[in-house]
DNA sequence: CCCCCCCC
């Protein structure tokens, strides 16, 4: 019986070398054991009826595994933390063996400490089996270690899993029956985002050919009144069934990260991320034809490659952003010349092997994006791998070129324009150059793209790029929606309502997300909830007098406009300075105060002083030092913008003023004095209209109070489309 | 078993 008590170094050193075992069996029967140091492999969330949910742990001592740990609650923390990761060597420092009712037998971990973390760790430690307690007799549990205990009756009473409820003591493996119905945990680098990467199905801008799946269930939560709408969506994954009927029947689904050479019983279950196009090779060792794509899963990611047979087999049937079982696959090493992907080998599909669609992607992560702003770029170094998302402004034709090594190929540029208002050029490859469609100024997402410094900068989709159009994240919601003419890029959401018509394009986890971040301003109208969304492009952005990145020709036409949103505005600290500053913005107007709008003003030529009113038919003006038996009205406007991130109050005087309500101060004051419906009418009328806005900024301290203030200088117009009043009439709709 | 990272 091997025991660890030894440093902490040596005993993952003597794991990793998988000289010695620890004995499980004197664990389990409470002998006495000093803090034995194991790999984790595997956990699984357990959601009881009641009470907290608790997580089981599948341990390995290098030679056995053994899966009946379960995590006392208040360690709870090192899941939440990500420290306790399948992989990470831990250091049990206190345990308590406990029998239930049905007399299955548990060890809780009372105590423990990650040793090293399932990074530094990479592998599984040995090649572990199922430890089973069959061929012994298991005398009544005792105590491990004193003090701590945890009555069984804290187990939650539905234990899921097959292996679980049916185990009867026996250290039945793991994975058992039912793989899928456990919650799998996000044990990865890779985040649980709300982001998807699925284009949408349904759009009337073009979808690109690159398919994935539409709507996914999420494990989000929201209001459930926000989401009942979409409750009866046709996709949402329902918990169990078809999926896991999978013809590769008791297949255990281990994660890819533990996939190894030695092992050949295994399934994964996994989302292609990215599918080559099928290419031919014609060399001495011979020729054929192949084509590969990319997997991930929550533990990491994987080639695949299939040849000739495999191609004909697979090709239509791996569909990028789809999740699959796949099983009985080769593992060769990766040779780490060619392949970019964090993982140390490769797989190849024969004859045998198993690809299934997997109908509930639950908790297989979706590509993970990292979007650099455009303007970032002329920042990044040459050939700099990233990850951009724009509207496509323009794209060129497809030409054909012949490469240095004498290969025919198609090409594309396009060119991507996001909300820092400046392009770049990207040049798409082969059948995507020759695919691709600019009409309806579609948001092109590219993953994995290359950066050079030709003609300044500019992209390149290489082969390992992945190339995304109209995707369905909020990413590419924010830049531009696809709504109905009569909303005019605006959506319109009632708790009561929710009009989801729109999001027929827009997948609810990218509305919810929307949402969730507060990227929307709040309106309240005839006592009906509004949820105003500015869409970038939509609002506006299609008007920017943009730069790019990328030389054109000899002619770069630089402007000098400071293109700002607010929320740059602000993080930028615009206005903080000695001086102030100066920025453009292109905004809706969301609110205008009309209270204390106008003000009765000197009405001398130049004066725009305020004159006190004598009450006595005369009015003084304080600069002039004079009397006047008249003034006139000059405008001072409150006004709330929003632009498709954040909102911002200004203040427009007399000419901006003027221009943003479409009336003279004169006649606002006589309406106010005279017609009030009227004068109302002027503020619905401007309430809700787009420009483009000139601003001064200018940190401003009264009474020890400093606040930034924001002027308007210049109103220009955007778009000669009456956004405004499409809009206003699209609430009044739905007030009715 | 492939392995191309292209062009102005």
């Amino acid at each position: 019986m091997m025991l660890y008590c030894s440093t902490e170094f040596r005993t993952i050193k003597r794991l990793k070398h998988k000289s010695t075992c620890f004995n499980l069996q004197a664990l389990f029967k409470g002998s006495p054991v000093n803090n034995p140091v194991l790999q984790l492999l595997d956990m699984r969330k357990l959601c009881g009826a009641s009470g907290p949910p608790r997580f089981r742990l599948k341990m390995s001592d290098g030679q056995h595994s053994f899966s009946s740990f379960l995590l006392a609650t208040q360690l709870h923390h090192l899941v939440e933390e990500d420290l306790l990761v399948p992989l990470c060597v831990c250091k049990l420092k206190k345990t308590t063996s406990s029998t239930l009712s049905d007399g299955r037998h548990v060890v809780v971990i009372v105590d423990m400490e990650v040793l090293q973390s399932a990074e530094e760790t990479g592998e599984k430690i040995g090649n572990p089996v199922p430890f089973s307690l069959s061929d012994e007799s298991v005398s009544s549990p005792q105590k491990v270690s004193s003090t701590a205990s945890e009555p069984a009756s804290s187990l939650p009473t539905e234990a899921p899993g097959p292996s679980y409820r049916n185990g009867s003591g026996r250290g039945k493996d793991f994975t058992g029956k039912a793989p899928m119905k456990a919650e799998p945990l996000m044990a990865s680098p890779m985040k649980a985002s709300p982001m998807m990467t699925s284009p949408m199905k349904a759009s009337p801008m073009k979808v690109s050919p690159i398919k994935a799946e539409p709507l996914m269930a999420s494990p989000m939560e929201a209001p459930s009144m926000m989401m009942s709408p979409m409750k009866a969506s046709p996709t949402m994954a329902s918990p169990m069934k078809a999926s896991c009927s999978s013809p590769v029947s008791p297949a255990k689904v281990i994660p890819i990260a533990m996939l190894n050479p030695y092992q050949s019983k295994w399934t994964i279950r996994a989302r292609v991320t990215n599918k080559s196009n099928i290419r031919n090779w014609n060399n001495s060792r011979g020729e054929g034809k192949l084509f590969s794509f990319e997997i991930v899963d929550e533990s990491g990611e994987i080639r695949i490659t299939a040849f000739n047979n495999e191609v004909d087999k697979f090709f239509p049937l791996v569909e990028q952003g789809k999740v699959y079982y796949i099983s009985k696959a080769s593992l060769k090493p990766a040779n780490k010349q060619f392949m970019k992907l964090n993982n140390d080998y490769e797989m190849t599909l024969n004859s045998n092997s198993s690809i299934v669609p997997c109908e509930d992607s639950q908790g297989v992560p979706t590509m993970q994006c990292d979007f650099v702003p455009i303007k970032d770029l002329a920042d990044r170094d040459n050939d700099a791998i990233v990850d951009v998302i724009g509207v496509c402004k323009s794209a060129e034709d497809v030409t054909r070129i012949t490469t240095r090594a004498n290969r025919d190929v198609s090409k594309r540029a396009l060119s991507l324009m996001d909300m820092t208002g400046k392009e770049v050029s990207v040049t798409l490859w082969g059948e995507e150059a020759e695919k691709f469609d600019a009409s309806g100024s579609p948001v092109v997402a590219i993953k994995k793209a290359r950066l050079s410094d030709f003609r300044g900068k500019s992209l390149s989709a290489s082969f390992s790029s992945t190339i995304m159009v109209n995707p369905d994240i909020p990413q590419a919601f924010c830049l531009r929606a696809c709504f109905s003419p009569d909303l005019h890029g605006c959506l319109i959401l009632s708790p009561v309502y929710m009009l989801t018509a729109r999001s027929y394009f827009w997948s609810r986890q990218s509305v919810y997300h929307f949402f969730s971040t507060s990227l929307c301003t709040f309106y309240k109208d005839k006592g009906c909830l509004v949820w105003l969304v500015f869409l970038w492009y939509d609002q506006g952005g299609y008007a920017l007098d943009s730069q790019s990145l990328t030389e054109t020709g000899p002619a770069t036409g630089s402007s000098a406009v400071n293109w700002k949103t607010f929320s740059e505005m602000k993080k930028d600290n615009l206005g903080h300075g000695e001086k102030a500053d100066y920025f453009s913005c292109v905004a809706t107007v969301v609110f205008i105060r009309k209270e204390s709008c106008l003000y009765q003003a000197c009405p001398s030529a130049d004066c725009y002083k305020k004159v006190i009113d004598q009450n006595n038919g005369m009015y003084h003006c304080g600069k002039c030092n004079k009397e006047f038996p008249n003034f006139k009205y000059r405008l001072l406007l409150s006004a709330n913008l929003a632009d498709c991130w954040d909102n911002q109050w200004v203040t427009c005087f007399q000419e901006t003023a003027e221009v943003l309500l479409g009336c003279s101060a004169a006649e606002l004051g006589q309406l106010r004095d005279t017609d009030e419906t009227a004068f109302d009418e002027v503020f619905q009328k401007a309430n809700f209209s787009t420009h483009i806005f000139k601003n001064r900024v200018k940190l401003e301290t009264y009474n020890d109070e400093s606040r930034v203030k924001v002027t308007v200088l210049e109103i220009l117009p955007v778009d000669h489309r009456e956004y405004s009043r499409n809009l206003l009439s699209s609430i009044s709709k739905l007030a009715r």
